[in-house]
DNA sequence: ATTTTAACCGAAAACGTTTTCGAAAACACC
DNA sequence: GGTGTTTTCGAAAACGTTTTCGGTTAAAAT
C-alpha cells in the first residue's frame, strides 16, 4: 500500500498541504519555482488523488446512475454503449441499475443512487411504473433526471425519445401504400408510453387512409424477453383472422415469433402474410426473410441523454437556470424482405 | 434542498451527533429510550447517510469496477446481468466500464477506478491485451480483482471460466462421432486464451480421433461485431476446399454469417456442410436452420465473480488470508438442426 | 456512607481534500 | 525610511460521518 496523499508530497517538500493542492489545482498564488517542485515531486510519488475526500469537499461525485429496464436487450444495450461512451469522454463515471421491468425495484434503486450522492440520474421506465413520485422527489431534491426511450409525459424533466406514434404510423402508411388490406398490429402492454403510442400511429394510419379500425385484429405481446409471445399470437390470429396480410408487431423480437411460426406453419411471408417488426435489432438481419423494421437509433440516444444530464449537471452547479428539453431522434423505415413480394 | 444529516437529528433532540450516529448504528452503549428517538426521529426526517462521508471515513465504497471489451453482446450482457444482479443482492454498486478491445483503454480505465477507490474489479480481458503490469499492480495495491472468461493464465488471482478447450474438444469430437470427415475450424484472433483454447480444444479432437491436423482448414475470424467474417470465409473455404463437410466456429455470430453464406449459395446446411457455434446466443434459434452450440453459462459467471470479488473484499477488510480460486463453470452441448441430418 | 459497577452519553480526532483569508516577504515608489 | 503594492505561502475551517476514550450519573454492593 503506497497510497501517497497531499501531505506526504508536502512533506516530502518541506511544504504545506495547502500550497501543494494549490500547486497541482494551477492556483496562481503558487511560484513558479515552488509549482514545478511539486508537480515533479507528484509525479515522482506517482500521486492520485483520493476522490472520495474530493467528492466530500466538492459535493459532487462525477458518476451518473443509469437505471434500465434490462440489459440482456438489444436496444438497451446499444443505449448504454452510447451512454458510456459519452459519459467517460466528458469525465463522468457511470453506474448500472436495472429495474427488471419492476416499479418496486426502480423506486429502490432510485434511492440508491441519491444516496450514493450520483450527480445525476439517467432512467428508461419499467413496464410496470405508472407512479412518478420517486422521480419528481429526485427532481425535487435538484438532482437532475433525463428520461430516455420508455418516459412519462407527466414529469417536468428533460427526454430523450423517438416519435413512436409517427414511427408507427410511418410503418403501416407503408404497408398500406404496399398495398396489403387487412393489417393486424401486435401491441405491448398497456402502460408503456411507448405501446401506448406505437398502438395510436397503426390506429391514425389505418383511418388517416380511409381503412376501417378493427379491435379484433390488435393482439397482446406483454412478454420482453422471447418471441413465444409472437409465435402464439400468430397461430391464433391465423385461425381467427385467416385473411388477415400484413402484421405491425411492436417489437423485433414479437415480429420474429411471427415469422418463425409462419415458416413452421407453411405461411409464406410477405406472400401471404407480410411483417413489419420495430427496433432493428440484430437479429432482424439473421431471420429469414429478413425483417423490414424501423430503425431505432439507441447508441445516438445514450449519447444524448449523457450529455444533456450533464449540461444540466453544470448549469446547476454554476446556478445557471436549467431548460429542460425533449429531443426526438428520428427514425426510418429499413425495408427488407418481409414486406416486399 | 431538505438534506438532513446527523446533526440535524441531534440538534431536533438536543442530544449530540455522537448519540445520533451510535443510537442509528445499533451500539449497546446508548438506552433504549433515546434510540427509539433517535429512530423515530430519523425516519420523520427521512434521513439518509451521505455515503460519500461514509466512505471517507471508512475507507470503502461498497462499490465495485467492471471492465468488459463490449455491452452490445450476448455473452456480455448476460454476465453483466448476473454481476447487476448478485451485486445488488450483496449490497454493492457496479461501475461499469468498456474498453472496446482496446489495452490502452483498458489500462486507462483501471486507473479511473483504482482512483474512484472501488472496492473490487472484475474483468475480461480485452482482445489486444498481452501485458498485465496495470492488473498486477491493481492486486498489489490491495484491490482485489478476479478476471471472468477472457483472462490471463499468468495472473495471480481468482478466474471465472468455462474450459474453453475442452468444450472445443467435445464440440468437434461431437462432429466426428456424427460422422464428419473434414472438419474445418473458424478460429478468432491469435492473442485471446479463449481463441488459442478452442483452437487447441478443435486440434486435439482430431488428433485424438486419428484425424490429420490441417492448418488449412483453419481461418481467422478477427472481427466480433457483425457476421461478416464468417460469410467472407465461408466463401473462401468453399472455393478452396469443397469437399469439407463441417465448420467449427468460434462464435455463434462467425456461424451464423457462414449459415448466412450457405443459404444465399444454395448450399445446404448441415447435408453438405454442418455448422457448430459457440456460446448459445440468442439468435441462435432465429437462424434457420437453427444452430448447434455450445451454451455457455453467462449469468452464472456473472454471478460467481462478483461473489468471489465480494468474498475477497471482505476477507481482506477483516485481515483474513486470501485464497484465489479458478471456478470452471460448465458448459454442454446444444444440439440443435444446423448438425443433425 | 462509601466504594464498585454498570449504564449512558459526548468531546474530539480522524478520513483527505479544497478554499478562504490573512500574514509575511519582497519589491516599488517617493 | 516610510508607504503602498504585489507575490507567495500557510493556518484553519469545512465537507458528514465513525469510533475511541473518558466522564457523568445512577444503581448496586459493601
Amino acid at each position: 500500500m503506497n497510497d501517497t496523499k497531499l501531505i506526504d508530497i508536502a512533506s516530502a517538500l518541506g511544504i504545506s498541504v495547502t500550497t501543494v493542492s494549490k500547486a497541482l489545482k494551477g492556483y496562481t498564488d503558487i511560484s513558479k519555482a515552488t509549482r514545478a517542485r511539486v508537480l515533479e515531486m507528484a509525479d515522482k510519488m506517482n500521486y492520485m488523488p483520493n476522490s472520495v475526500a474530493v467528492n466530500l469537499r466538492t459535493n459532487e461525485t462525477k458518476t451518473i446512475g443509469v437505471i434500465i429496464p434490462a440489459t440482456v436487450h438489444h436496444f438497451f444495450s446499444s443505449v448504454l454503449n452510447g451512454i458510456l461512451e459519452e459519459a467517460e469522454k466528458r469525465g463522468y463515471l457511470v453506474i448500472i441499475l436495472q429495474s427488471n421491468e419492476k416499479y418496486e425495484l426502480e423506486k429502490k434503486q432510485l434511492a440508491l443512487l441519491i444516496q450514493k450522492r450520483v450527480d445525476g440520474v439517467l432512467m428508461s421506465l419499467s413496464n410496470e411504473t405508472d407512479d412518478f413520485f420517486h422521480i419528481n422527489e429526485t427532481i425535487r431534491k435538484n438532482i437532475p433526471v433525463v428520461l430516455f426511450d420508455k418516459i412519462a409525459k407527466r414529469v417536468d424533466c428533460s427526454k430523450v425519445i423517438i416519435n413512436d406514434a409517427k414511427a408507427a404510423y410511418d410503418a403501416v402508411s407503408y404497408l398500406i401504400n404496399k398495398g396489403f388490406k387487412k393489417i393486424a398490429h401486435f401491441r405491448g402492454s398497456y402502460v408503456p408510453q411507448n405501446s401506448i403510442d406505437r398502438f395510436l400511429g397503426y390506429k391514425r394510419a389505418l383511418e388517416a387512409h380511409g381503412m376501417e379500425y378493427d379491435s379484433k385484429l390488435v393482439y397482446v405481446c406483454d412478454n420482453n424477453t422471447d418471441f413465444e409471445d409472437g409465435y402464439e399470437n400468430a397461430q391464433k390470429i391465423m385461425a381467427e383472422h385467416p385473411d388477415v396480410d400484413a402484421i405491425f408487431a411492436i417489437t423485433d423480437l414479437v415480429a420474429i415469433g411471427i415469422i418463425k411460426y409462419f415458416n413452421e406453419a407453411g405461411i409464406k411471408t410477405p406472400e401471404q402474410v407480410a411483417v413489419f417488426g420495430f427496433s432493428n435489432w440484430f437479429m432482424s438481419t439473421v431471420i429469414s426473410p429478413k425483417l423490414t423494421t424501423i430503425d431505432q437509433p439507441g447508441f445516438e440516444m445514450g449519447h444524448k441523454a449523457v450529455s444533456i444530464l450533464i449540461d444540466e449537471i453544470t448549469d446547476l452547479k454554476e446556478h445557471r437556470p436549467i431548460k429542460h428539453q425533449i429531443v426526438e431522434l428520428p427514425t426510418r423505415i429499413i425495408e427488407r424482405e418481409s414486406t416486399v413480394k
